[in-house]
DNA sequence: CGGGTGATCCACT
DNA sequence: GTGGATCACCCGA
């Protein structure tokens, strides 16, 4: 829905510096969750991409939440969308903590992909990532154009169409 | 805008 | 071992 790339040549990335306890999983191999502490309080969910030592993830920054407890499950659509809107707020919904740090992406994770319909048409934009200082000009966030769960759409984000309408596999995160 | 929050890392003892 | 800077955020004004 809203994602964010970091590669081992980035130096917004991790594991741009050298590998420690605290970001030795984004080394781990394709697949592998990465989980940081942030500012404190909020913890984000990353997903290792590149082969095993190099670090490199994927930030997933916002998700549209298909089910919720059933305390809250009938709250108004607007809210309902931001609720996981921002990778914090994304993990708090979720309960997503460290200790999936280092897992797998699989069911005995309690966290994995489902692969959905592979024409899936969807306009996305791409655009700059966002709260950074270094790398701070590589355009490497995309999300679905128009969903009311986005973070924080770009400026003017109804002239981008960087990845045109077309096929698209989509995945659906179970937690 | 600014405050809250705490693990982590580094440059020093 | 310790002090201070850093940090990919959220909220409320």
């Amino acid at each position: 829905m809203e994602t964010e790339a970091y590669t081992a040549d980035d130096p917004a990335c991790h594991g741009y510096q050298r590998k420690t306890a605290r970001n030795g999983a984004i080394f781990g191999p394709p697949g592998t969750i990465y989980v940081y502490l942030i500012y404190g309080i909020y913890h984000c969910l990353n997903v290792v991409t590149d082969r095993d030592g190099v670090c490199s993830a994927v930030l997933i920054r916002a998700l549209w939440l298909d089910q919720l407890p059933p305390a809250i499950a009938s709250c108004p659509p607007r809210q309902r969308a931001r609720m996981a809107a921002g990778p914090g707020k994304l993990c708090r919904s979720l309960e997503i903590d460290r200790r999936l740090d280092g897992m797998p992406l699989n069911p005995d994770s309690q966290i994995w992909l489902e692969g959905r319909s592979s024409d899936f048409a969807a306009e996305l934009v791409q655009t700059t990532r966002i709260g950074l200082t270094k790398g701070a000009d590589i355009p490497w966030r995309w999300y679905l154009k128009g969903h009311p769960a986005v973070s924080r759409p770009a400026n003017g984000d109804h002239h981008c169409s960087a990845v045109p309408k077309g096929r698209h596999r989509i995945f659906r995160l179970v937690a």
